[in-house]
DNA sequence: TGCACCACTTGGTATATACCAAGTGGACCA
DNA sequence: TGGTCCACTTGGTATATACCAAGTGGTGCA
């Protein structure tokens, strides 16, 4: 299911596995316990604990090397390009937001040409650092029209945004368009996301737009390129 | 198996459902046999027709809807992450590659199966230094399955590595999974790159499939992190 | 001592089965 | 006619089982 009421064991185990992984500090390339054994310490069948390990292989967290066994990898976070909370359950781990300021105001040129705003129109912006698994992971400034999005500033920013665009504006994100470019994260930026100096981040410039080919969202997130990567499948355009 | 004698079937299986929506022109979000159904008329069983879907569905080509059905999903609208030169063309800027070798080896583990190459398959490398306008952006390791690409060793390498697979192989690059990552640049790309010392770079590793779902290239491109950027366009996953 | 070989373990594939939660659509009742 | 409700189908989860190919490591032979 897609929201399930009780966590899949095979969820569960991933996490299981996954805390030991960041609480011992494995060391990459550490080797894991065997599918086998796995199923057999938590009580579940030789395929659930597979599932609960491909999850994690899935995530860029193991790494796979038949006959020998299943390792630790670098550590990575491995994103598609879209929303990070739907990302964070994709990957069945827990995201979190704690927000730095909400406010209306006077968008940037830049964001008012994203969102296709006239001169006048004006914003809700939002300053939120996500974490996953209670790991900072991004910086992230996200702009919606304020037309479009009344009383959004008084709504709880602890989740996805993207849900709160359904739910209550009816708003569906139908397609997103990303730049991503490597940077070098200011004092402000590392401190917030816990990083040391001279830390390179990876700055995603987003924009969002629904079935009718409307801009509804542009962001900026800064991610800790150090923890984050990113997945991109893509058709080849035919030659000409 | 990593590199299986025979085509798994899940794979097999996929590979027929994705020609079929291909080949019927079968328009986004139309539903598709369930799995049961699919099992059933290909005498194989569920969860096997559910691994070929599963595999389509990381692929992007379609989405599931429980407790409706699967779906086929929208068509990936642009590609920005893929052939180097073909992106300098659709900019008007002059690509080119320096050759700094090229030879028949054995594959790494990664690369073997990331091509789905049996035990004692060889692949053609290529190493070059690729720039635009004069300028080295990237260094770019190529490979291909030596069976696939008989004498591509002895062409020019200057261009388009894809154009020779067109042309003189007749095979078609028709998808491609890249995952982006930012990465600090050793000595040796540093000099190559013409870049200063603790110059970051982005690692792109990617995969390019034909129509038949068949790896035909991997390749790791390490791009000078202050020179490029890379733009992405993604469906998003229609809301639950 | 050195090497060939084989048993064992690993992940990969495949099947059969079972139950669950949740939309869908039609039957049925008011 | 209009609305309620339930059977059915769907994908999601979970188990048990079986066989395969391929590294690993140890045994045992030359």
């Amino acid at each position: 299911m897609l929201a399930p009421v009780t966590t899949p064991r095979y969820v569960a185990l991933a996490a299981l596995v996954r805390d030991r992984i960041a609480g011992e500090q494995l060391a990459p390339h550490t080797l894991l316990p065997s599918e086998r054994e796995l199923g057999d310490a938590h009580g579940v069948s030789r395929m659930t604990a597979r599932q609960a390990l491909t999850l994690l292989e899935r995530e860029g967290l193991v790494y796979r090397r038949p006959p020998r066994g299943t390792f630790v990898a670098e550590p990575r976070v491995r994103f598609h390009v879209g929303s990070f909370s739907e990302e964070a359950d994709r990957q069945g781990r827990r995201p979190a937001a704690r927000l730095l300021w909400a406010e209306r105001q006077e968008p940037s040129p830049d964001t008012r040409r994203a969102l296709g705003l006239a001169e006048g129109e004006e914003v809700h912006a939002f300053h939120r650092v996500r974490s996953m698994d209670g790991v900072p992971l991004a910086l992230e400034t996200t702009y919606f029209p304020a037309d479009l999005t009344p009383g959004i500033l008084d709504v709880g920013v602890e989740g996805s945004l993207w849900a709160v665009l359904r739910e209550r504006y009816g708003v569906d994100p139908a397609t997103s368009t990303a730049v991503l470019e490597s940077i070098i994260l200011d004092d402000v930026s590392q401190a917030h996301l816990g990083a040391g100096s001279a830390t390179t981040g990876i700055l995603l410039t987003r924009s969002t737009y629904d079935t009718a080919g409307r801009c509804i969202e542009h962001a900026r997130d800064v991610y800790r390129a150090d923890r984050a990567s990113f997945e991109v499948t893509a058709t080849v355009a035919p030659p000409d």
